[in-house]
DNA sequence: GGCAAATCTGTAAACGCTTACATTGAACTT
DNA sequence: AAGTTCAATGTAAGCGTTTACAGATTTGCC
């Protein structure tokens, strides 16, 4: 079954099925009609890589993230893959692992497939690697770690605005020692967090350094922190987590020697992922919504793409505060 | 840069690349190392889209799953592509959302892209859609809803063993009053579950229908059985719920009343989706290999594809329970 | 009605590979 | 030494599209 067979049902050439099916002005209504019946009746379809191989369009994109076990990740990948498909295109993933021997793996798939761009959702990005897509002019958007240029965009999350919020939440709940479990802080985005909370606290003239324990965006980090902090001689009343995960460990810690949420110590989140809102209590936290970050990713490869980009435009996702019960007054 | 440059490079055809490349053995060793150092040199990989145009194979899969936001599909879906990236294949995912109208937009996706194999991970398939791969004699794999043939392998999984196994351990800590949530009952999956519950009960002469109350596979539905089990004149001391998403409702309908788990209610669920050992306690549920199932899905449909499908080996997935905290003697 | 312009359709050459078949030349056999 | 094999390589024909370009048809205009 191929565009031949169309032809010859339709009594046209092959050149008029083929600008039917890709609604080229230049097909006479009368005709297209014709064409369109033979392509119903004979059940056809294009094959995607002959198209691909003669246009040098493949309608594939590249998503490439860090691990789509880690629950930040499906949200970001579904509301992405359903864009692509919504335009009629593909998309294939690549999980890093964390670990840049896959990535160069994954961009070497992607390059294999001639995708025609890849949003890079991580941010352990090598820049070596990127050669190879900068190279051959394919558009890239990256989450935090891009420069802007004529093929790539970058995009930014506003993370300091949540913590901002979290800082604020607790203040006005009259909490005054507040402590703060980071990331791994190698990753600007941890570090962008830690910053916004130390400066709060500082304008407020709350801030002890005894309160900031280390943490690595895990469960175990979490709770190893918050054992820490929970034996200081004078523990903090609140916390905030620079992620969900590291918050969910806290919350294990601290029930396990006995006190309670929120009555015993408030608690915030980072991220919101999907759990955030079944632990018990539901999980005060910062949304960081992956529907709008996938979106604007993808807006922003597609204009890379069909090269309208704008590189003034402002790619920037918010984050905000979402109350549910793991805070309280003091 | 193509595979005639390289064979200029080289000195050679372009039959003799192309034969290098696919390790075809009738080339002499000196020619294929001065092809490859060719390739190396120019740094040139194929199009795959003039190989599967050629060749009729597009190294591509397809993968069909209801949704990758349900936790319990990220770890099969990265499992399959792990063993997919390793042979050198490429897979494209499908979200079907529970909907048959996406359903089928996956399968022509799939069909456009000419994919060498389906695996089918959901089971609301609509028979009438497998007709578009059966008639072109794509291998497919189902889970729990397929038949074997020589283009089809069906995955079965052993839900009854789970179940029974939660029996025996809730049975052995003197547990005589012991509830069921069940999944949405139109689903053979869900209904495997319930079946083995009542037999495992009644085998021991401790069933009481009263104890039966419907739920729908998610949070909420978990939640409101509970309730209405908690309301019971004379309620049970242990639950099992169908999977872990129900028991997690469950858990939080329980703390809601101000029980206790383990303490005042023993809760057992289904699947080991990664949040069921971060619940407060940790919940004791029953172990799916999504990583087993990958596997085993990947085997018989790289099997299909190669015609070495022995349809009569055997295709179960074992389920064991794997206990936490959330279970304790009456 | 005839001519130019505008619109529509057809012809055929790519796209980058794989592979059947043809060719070459070395290694045996007799 | 000539014939026979056989391994190694080359030649060239596709795979199913898109798209210049050319050719055909219609339309508009006087």
């Amino acid at each position: 079954m191929n565009i031949k067979e169309v032809a010859k049902r339709a009594k046209v050439s092959t050149a008029t099925v083929s600008r039917t099916i890709n609604d080229s002005e230049k097909v006479k209504p009368a005709t297209a009609a014709k064409v369109r019946k033979a392509i119903e009746e004979l059940n056809f379809f294009p094959n995607t890589h002959a198209r691909t191989l003669v246009s040098g369009r493949s309608r594939i994109l590249g998503l490439i993230i860090s691990d789509i076990t880690n629950p930040f990740f499906p949200d970001l990948v579904k509301s992405f893959e359903d864009q692509a498909v919504q335009r009629g295109k593909e998309v294939i993933i690549g999980n890093t692992d964390y670990n840049p021997k896959r990535m160069a793996g994954c961009i070497r798939r992607m390059l294999e497939r001639k995708v025609e761009g890849v949003a890079i959702m991580t941010s352990e990005g090598d820049p070596a690697l990127m050669v190879e897509l900068t190279n051959r002019n394919i558009p890239t958007v990256f989450m935090d770690t891009g420069k802007p240029g004529p093929y790539s965009a970058n995009i930014r999350v506003d993370y300091a605005q949540g913590i901002r919020e979290a800082v604020q939440h607790l203040a006005s709940l009259n909490h005054r020692r507040i402590a703060f479990i980071t990331g791994p802080m190698n990753l600007e985005s941890a570090r962008i967090r830690h910053d916004a909370f130390v400066s709060g606290l500082k304008s407020r003239g709350i801030f002890d350094p005894a309160l900031v324990e280390k943490g690595n965006h895990r469960i175990e980090g979490g709770a190893m922190a918050m054992r820490s902090l929970l034996k200081l001689p004078h523990p903090p009343t609140a916390v905030i987590a620079s992620n969900d995960l590291t918050a969910i460990g806290a919350l294990g810690a601290i029930h396990d020697v006995g006190l309670k949420v929120p009555e015993d110590m408030s608690l915030i989140g980072f991220d919101d992922i999907s759990f955030a809102h079944l632990t018990q209590p539901p999980l005060t936290t910062v949304i960081l919504s992956r529907t709008q970050l996938a979106v604007m990713a993808f807006a922003a490869l597609d204009a890379l793409i069909h090269k309208q980009s704008d590189p003034r435009s402002d790619l920037t996702i918010p984050t905000h505060l979402v109350m549910r019960k793991s805070t309280r007054a003091v």
